[in-house]
DNA sequence: TAGTGGTCTAGACCACCGT
DNA sequence: CGGTGGTCTAGACCACTAT
């Protein structure tokens, strides 16, 4: 209702993929024709289809038209900003969170680095452990500015922070950087994990932003190594 | 020259945020003064923008303006398709790559299903190590369907495959869907990497594709943990 | 209210691919 | 050659932000 034109025909377009309507290795109607089918102009076509194209849905070649890919139907998002809960309810596997921390601090010197923040701000630092078929394998490390977020109860983070930022406070969250890497297990994780006798953890880094371009969070999501996976969908530019 | 009149806004915007003429944090000119400035229409100005926001340089916010990041002076690509070539002209230590292996074999099953080929196929297999400050911290498994690589070198493989198939054979790498894990290692892990006592490594599985959406390689990149790092850009969509 | 970015249109020309 | 997608234009209206 609400939605954008190319929007409601990027959705119509990825539902008929979805659906084997169009299926994979086939070729999408042209732009004009879709032009004619939609009863709209070819620039807002384009639109629908350069989304589609981004998200690994299909891919365009000159001259010819757009093939739908058989790639696109991931178990897990493509190059993924997503919540634990969202990933709890895909994987559809027992889990739950488990709160160790969730106070206001003054932030130490990494912190304030990693947060851009000075010594009169406070941080919220939220511990958790995510459990999953009744091991706990990952161990998050939230930072919050507290600016942004003014009170935080141990209840908001055993459901979803995310949701509580977005649905509640109303920020958006607009983009985030990550670095993945594999660290040496700390006490911390041996405390909070069970590691079974794991010595490294992967460490992923988000640094998220809100949709004003401020550093709002800072977040280390700790791995226990044999469960961790990553997916990705690089385009390679032709500049 | 021959670059599109987008690209080339792209560009000069580009050098002039990292050359600091536009600096982090401060706004860049409207859209309308854009299109004053270039002599160019709105949507050109748009896409040049939307390239800069897309690549992580700047966030654009409705009712305001272009704001400069901070972040996009990455040591290591936006969620990376690059070559150790490049990779290692980045980094700019002593590297270099031996090559075990460089031959036409038939595909097993695995490799069937990860190529997409029939038994009747061949298929190139490369193995090589990836040598840095002295150390083989990656090996790299590549697989490549015959049908698009006639003929491969040990030399080639000692220099760049890619560089080899962009360049001489004219075949346009379009995308990749990667996957990242930490297996444990294999005999040829052992064989042919300094693992220093490492257990694990980090696998990171690439199916690359061409300009015409059809799979053309598949590599496996196993990493040493101490030395993996990866770098990825995440926008968050609300759709 | 004036200025910003977001969407949308109707047209144009081009480079590329097939026949 | 006709059809495809890629680029570009000049205009319009909207939603949002500032003042």
């Amino acid at each position: 209702m609400g939605e954008n034109k190319y929007l409601s025909i990027y959705n119509d377009l990825l539902s008929k993929i979805k659906n084997g309507i169009f299926q994979s290795g086939m070729k999408l109607p042209s732009e004009n024709q879709l032009v004619e089918q939609y009863g709209t102009s070819r620039e807002t076509i384009r639109k629908a289809l350069n989304l589609l194209s981004e998200h690994g849905y299909i891919q365009k070649i000159k001259g010819k038209g757009s093939i739908v890919l058989d790639v696109g139907k991931f178990d897990f998002p493509v190059s993924g900003l997503i919540s634990f809960k969202e990933l709890a309810q895909k994987i559809g596997k027992p889990s739950r969170t488990i709160v160790y921390e969730c106070d206001l601090v003054k932030p130490d010197e990494k912190l304030k680095k990693h947060l851009h923040v000075t010594s009169k701000d406070e941080v919220w630092k939220v511990i958790r452990a995510r459990e999953i078929e009744g091991e706990r394998i990952i161990l998050d490390k939230d930072f919050f500015n507290k600016q942004f977020v003014p009170s935080l109860t141990r209840e908001i983070c055993e459901d979803s922070i995310y949701e509580y930022l977005e649905e509640e406070l109303g920020i958006k969250i607009s983009f985030a950087k990550k670095e993945i890497s594999v660290d040496e297990c700390t006490e911390e994780d041996k405390k909070y994990l069970d590691l079974k006798g794991y010595t490294h953890v992967v460490v992923v880094r988000n640094y998220v932003y809100l949709d004003d371009a401020s550093l709002f969070q800072y977040t280390e999501s700790r791995h226990r190594l044999d469960k961790f996976r990553f997916v990705d969908f690089a385009r390679r530019e032709h500049l």
